[in-house]
DNA sequence: TAACCCCTAGTGGTCTGACCACTTATAATC
DNA sequence: GATTATAAGTGGTCAGACCACTAGGGGTTA
């Protein structure tokens, strides 16, 4: 393992198990070499790989079974974002940025995601919208995880999701009730020039 | 130390670590006690503090100095985002998704930065124009930043630089010649709404 | 044949002790 | 008083040991 010299022996790994999951295309569930093996093939100590493993852990990005093994992770794990928040809470600006952040990524897949609408993505909405009347928090996160998909900005989603677990310690986390129908309603008409307006309006209720 | 039973032992000393930055009042760039005195005073082995740790070094809560100490974070570092990004970036994202976020962040940002851009900005501004004519891509991140920093959203900013280095890779990453005074034009009038189309015609040349 | 049980190999979980590299404060020296 | 050498404290790393748990193989039994 070629290492610069200031490097913490745990971050190699990190970036040597980075490698693996590329280079053997690993995905969600399957299954990383034991510790004692990547430690072997990094030609270093179990302890520092145990190290950068429990870090990935806690981001979420892997999982561990006792007795079984290492597994990249097929969900985002809210564990992570309680003991961040725990950590974290406190600082405003961080607060008001996240806050920001989070609405501004809605606004801008909203209208990304106008083009590619269809029928069946309207009565999608609305039906999110009808089953959902008494949970607005979950209907937010259904109604946008739609919208998100539907730009087809894998990206942009993941930033989203990660954002809105975060955000959802200290804000509410949804709009007006009016509002998500009111978007449907911008979707039939197709009238991109007035998405900016509708958020506009939450942002500054 | 008193443990749930299928709690991992790294588990309990984050939690004994949060609530001795709590009960201590600590303050960022405050001392932490050594790893051997948490270990003790925890009842627990070096290494499960040290996981604890690592941790929350990756999370950008701590940072640890050889030879001196641990210390609490004295600025909020996204490390998540990093990570977390480097990890997905490496398996599926297309080019596709990162221009595109890239982009639409640009153009956030502008529209945020309008209200705060002052006098000696539009200065800067166009100081960064004439000294990096030569130089377009240079010219980018240097215009860019200095929009990014004015919108005053830290997490936005790293999202921007994170993205930027990847787009990179594959993207010329920088707009046509005549852009910039145009959006630097935008910024002396306030005209807020014809931005939006300025990084249309971008976009879709 | 089918169901059951036990044992074992492999895995993560944890602890201990050792040594190194680095920083700081102290003490000795000039 | 300034400089230098030393020691103590700290994080960084490794090796080895043992425990707890899981899955699978192989034998036993009905």
């Amino acid at each position: 393992m070629s290492m610069l010299p200031n490097q913490k022996a745990y971050h190699g790994v990190l970036e040597q198990i980075r490698i693996f999951i590329h280079e053997n295309q690993l995905k969600p569930g399957d299954k990383l070499p034991s510790e004692r093996e990547l430690a072997e093939s990094l030609g270093t100590g179990r302890s520092s790989v145990r190290e950068a493993l429990r870090a990935l852990e806690l981001l979420g990005i892997i999982e561990t079974r006792h007795g079984e093994g290492t597994f990249l992770s097929s969900y985002r794990s809210f564990q992570t974002v309680k003991i961040l928040a725990s950590f974290i809470l406190g600082n405003s600006s961080t607060k008001e940025s996240i806050i920001t952040t989070r609405k501004l990524i809605e606004k801008e897949a909203a209208k990304l995601a106008l083009q590619k609408v269809e029928d069946k993505d309207i009565t999608q909405f609305k039906k999110i919208i009808q089953d959902l009347i008494n949970n607005p928090k979950q209907m937010h996160i259904d109604f946008f995880t739609l919208i998100l998909n539907k730009t087809e900005n894998e990206l942009l989603l993941i930033i989203w999701q990660l954002i809105l677990e975060f955000s959802q310690i200290f804000d509410k986390g949804f709009y007006d009730s009016p509002f998500y129908q009111q978007l449907v309603d911008l979707y039939e008409k197709e009238d991109y020039s007035r998405i900016e307006d509708l958020f506009m309006k939450q942002f500054f209720s």
